[in-house]
DNA sequence: TATGAATGAGAATTCATTCAT
DNA sequence: AATGAATGAATTCTCATTCAT
């Protein structure tokens, strides 16, 4: 009976809605990918009625569109930041500083649903994959790219064949990232991102081989 | 009107059914992704009617697992065997021999959408996730840790942590599997399998860094 | 900054308002019917906020029935304008000027739509339809059985049935309507309301009949 | 318990559903008109669950065109069958027949739902007037200006503007058919269609013009 | 008075699953 | 064993209506 005790039904937020809608939106679309997911949940963890959405985004795959696009951003920021950072330094020191920062900020950050994500996706989504490969994976390439072969010419690294090494590089970390979302939860004894980094590194750069086995090519 | 003279509408091949449906089930499923997969079009496929589907398999979840495990669990199993039967020597050459047969009969065949599609299901299917964490993520890993731990304690193989290192050898792997199914048709140049396990070996035994460099550690 | 410098978002025009919706609920009404009319398209072509309707109009049925009622008085002085001026004239010629008025001024204008409208609606709205048959019917149809009946005391017309009459002599005008408001986009000559009129003249006067045929009756 | 007492779900009736489904749509949609049909009812008043309507009809349009295509379609093939069967003399007996059979096949019957319908929703669902313009009106039309054309040349009939003739022709045949849908329960006396269409024969041949007056034409 | 923002109550449509044959 | 037919339980999307400003 008394209006103060009712609480409002809702809030005017016009300018927090949409970007907390895309939060909960990149949430379910991870855990639950495109065709999965509900937007009663994304809606429900929005805080909002489910018609709200639709205020913002005409339908789901606009949505999603949008989820991606903004969650691209802050893809591409972090890498021009890893660019940026990159840039002087010697070979070993560098790649470790690149494979540690990837795996802090995007592998162990909400960041790490998109790659995710547009893993999963791209099968049915080959527009956004291309987008995710000529803005993303282009500039993540060439960081790493760039950096082995500076090594290679610093006497750093050895002669690798830098247009597959890349991926040998980037591979474990990765995985990381697909363990986080698909698998961890399932592992009895988890996973330490920082211990496996550290084994990454360790035997990307000193091999697996015992040191009097070094040196038996696996090539002709 | 003579039942002799029409052909049966539909032959009883009762041994032979499931295996179709399950090659059926398995394009469809790596095509569309588990959520998105129409039992109408596997059925469709494998030449049945839907119902007959479950016949078979008791139900979408069951159908996918014994795709899983027809396609996944069977080719380890015989993965390992042959390895054992291989009588190859611990360390380098079984591990390489692992990879070679990993490339060869998941990477480079149409299974290789069993991991991609599980690996973009995880989330919505925690059962899927589990059993295909259980029965093959397991098993894939038991037998990789397997030959590191033999390859350690025959001396070839530095002393690395088993536990983490096996996702570090295992990760190239996967990405070439990730990589065909969703950026490969953005390459400008494509991507050589062979090759590509080419270095991933090298590398994987010999290590990034030029010889004299080994021993400096990234760790303290 | 200066609140007398900005204009306001919206002027005050309490009285115009209502009219202003009435004209853009008449149109969308008349096009969509009033199941299918959006208040989102009404208040867009009005030029207010959906909300706004809601101060004048208690729901879309209230809206809907202030529509009708606004746009019947209308028709209903349209309907007092023929009546008086078809006074006192002939049969024939009389006849000649109502159907003339009808077609210029309901047919071909926009206060064809009611018409449209309610016979559209007729089903579903119950009270509309009788209001409708009891105000502007009855008076539309005594205007011409009127016309009828002094025609043929005049003798200038046949000793037709002047209660099934009337509906002969205004069906093609309506059918100039409904074809107006449901198919002329359709046709590909487009349909000339002076053509189509003028041959309706000729036929409901002479008929179609050769003139050595007349007189074969089609009823015993 | 007893698998006897409990009635089976429901019954294959795959030979009678598309027809059963046809007329339990046409009612609804008459009675709702095309919006506000809710194919639930449908569903109910065919006896069978909503889905099911979708093993015959790809959605609701497809469903409408189907009653329309069943209503009508068939029963103006119908009609220029019985016309030609009928080997009526050009002219006047066949219009005759023509009218006859219009009154009474779809005036008098529950198709003349129908038209009404389309008219009503000819501006919400453009797709549909278009349908129903070219697969009925259209035959319509060139069966009745077949009809007069013949009547015409055999110098039956004068030589009338077909092209706009047919719709005076047809004109008060559907008015009659607005009237029992709109206003016809609220007419004091009723109205006997055949009487109408007596008049309407009457006045369409012979014309309204005394014989004396024939010959003043309308039209200079 | 006016409105942008929000929502609840549906509606059409889809699809894994089950039934009767 | 096999299947055509049928369905119930979702799920996306719509829209009249209401609220807070």
């Amino acid at each position: 009976m008394n209006p103060e005790t009712r609480p409002p039904r809702w809030q005017r937020r016009a300018e927090a809605r949409p970007q907390e809608v895309l939060e909960a939106a990149l949430a379910v679309f991870v855990e639950r990918g495109y065709a999965s997911a509900r937007l009663d949940e994304v809606a429900r963890r929005a805080g909002v009625a489910k018609a709200t959405l639709y205020l913002y985004y005409a339908n789901k795959l606009e949505l999603f569109k949008a989820v991606v696009r903004h969650a691209l951003v802050d893809n591409l920021d972090e890498v021009a930041r890893l660019q940026a950072a990159a840039g002087a330094r010697p070979g070993r020191e560098q790649l470790t500083f690149l494979l540690h920062a990837f795996m802090r900020r995007v592998a162990g950050s909400p960041l790490s649903g998109i790659p995710k994500l547009v893993m999963a996706e791209a099968g049915n989504f080959p527009e956004l994959a291309r987008f995710y490969h000529d803005e993303v994976i282009a500039r993540g390439r060439a960081i790493i790219c760039g950096t082995l072969a500076r090594g290679i010419a610093a006497g750093e690294f050895r002669a690798v064949d830098v247009d597959y090494a890349w991926r040998v590089v980037i591979g474990p970390a990765l995985l990381a990232i697909i363990w986080k979302h698909s698998f961890l939860a399932f592992e009895d004894r988890g996973m330490d991102f920082e211990r496996h980094l550290a084994v990454h590194l360790d035997m990307l750069f000193n091999g697996l081989a015992a040191p009097d086995q070094k040196g038996t090519r696996d090539e002709p």
